[in-house]
DNA sequence: ACCTGAACACCGTTCAAGT
DNA sequence: ACCTGAACACCGTTCAAGT
């Protein structure tokens, strides 16, 4: 029973995953304030009685979409990976991309963040515990969080990502024999390459990218790691260094 | 002689400087269309006649930043490295780096262009016939582009870099304390790491984090050359494959 | 407690008008 | 040809007022 309300009271869960909506339907720039309440049938300034204001939002939003991320990696590699450290963090950071194929806007405002949410830092948290599983040093496994970069979290930044791929290629082509012999490298790679992957849509085919510098990187952390120093979890011995 | 004109007229050279000039004094925030025509002694509606939009003054922003990387960077490298394409290409990065740790807004800007600007294709180009002279197959330099990613111009996107470090230093250090057993690995990350690099700015010396992850990345291509197939210069036995 | 309307300071940009 | 002033459509946000 209970009066079919059309407009439930807002709550800063509803407000996040309207803007989660909005941005996914119609784009990153669209996600202001204003719009925003309209798609909850609001005044925009009812909104400030649930997020401090714009950033506050984005914060929120972010946290959104790291929450499924979580969800999606704990299916993916199961909280403890035991040793197979490799296999466990790649499947992990495999699954969190496909949760960022569907929110490609996500990744403009994560790089936006100026403060660590708790989200970002439980899943950081999580792959540190993998690594160290793994028997990595806490210096190594440091190291290995910055060769990842946003890697770790499923995506890279592509510069110059196309609005649409056939359009892009289509300008790249014009430009590239309009502007003759002036980029001879780019001219060659593009023609070898393109007629090597005849078939997909545009010149790269970013997953199989994105798991080529993936495993790439791995390798490189594996060969390191063999070469690392023994876990140490008693930090004691750290005192013996001088400064 | 000349009388001296405390105005010179206005000119897409002129805005372009004005513009970058303004980002690294007061922040990417603060490069407005007005703003920029205030630093100008002008209105802002007589920018309009130099540059087509906003979008365009930032294309051109962009361009100004990468000819100040190629000029560093022809210097670093010299136009043609050889054969050690290795060391070529590492110092080609670090001194493209180095010119973007003068314009710390650039990346923010760079990653939102949806067109490839011709300075931007000339440099890649340039960091192709390194790899080419280096017995890359275009196949090869093409996944290495994708592995390199923005580490080519010279940076990484930073998930959340701290506006001042050592206030995030605070904030992570109050957070971590506050929350406990949640997180162990990072508290214990943070312990051994802080303990080892004390004495620099901050948990991370970014300097050695961008050469630990570039020397690696060019270990993993480095491996993968020498299985690669010969350079192929005829473009014709492509056509043996099969699609 | 929660929501609203009017208002403010700021954007990018258009347009007709000035020199 | 180059620059300008007024205006428009949009922001995020404050504030006093409503229920």
């Amino acid at each position: 029973m209970g009066t079919a309300q059309r407009r439930p009271p807002l709550s800063r869960e509803r407000v996040l995953a309207a803007a989660v909506a909005l941005a996914d339907r119609d784009g990153l720039d669209a996600l202001t304030m204003r719009r925003l309440a309209q798609d909850l049938e609001v005044e925009a300034m009812s909104l400030y009685h649930h997020v401090a204001n714009k950033e506050a939002l984005l914060d929120g939003v972010v946290e959104v979409v790291v929450e499924e991320i979580v969800a999606a990696t704990d299916v993916a590699g199961g909280p403890a990976t035991g040793d197979d450290w490799r296999a466990g963090l790649r499947a992990r950071i495999l699954s969190a991309r496909e949760v960022l194929l569907r929110h490609p806007w996500a990744p403009r405002v994560l790089e936006t963040r100026t403060t660590l949410s708790p989200a970002v830092i439980g899943y950081y948290d999580g792959v540190l515990g993998i690594l160290r599983a793994g028997g990595f040093s806490y210096d190594l496994a440091h190291h290995a969080l910055h060769v990842l970069g946003s890697r770790t979290l499923g995506f890279v930044q592509e510069l110059f990502e196309p609005d649409d791929p056939a359009g892009a290629d289509a300008d790249v082509t014009a430009m590239l024999e309009q502007l003759g012999g002036r980029f001879p490298h780019i001219v060659g790679m593009m023609a070898e390459v393109a007629h090597a992957t005849e078939g997909t849509l545009g010149w790269c085919d970013d997953q199989f990218e994105f798991e080529f510098a993936l495993d790439l990187i791995l390798d490189g952390l594996e060969a390191r790691r063999v070469g690392d120093r023994p876990r140490s979890d008693a930090p004691g011995n750290l005192d013996d260094r001088t400064t």
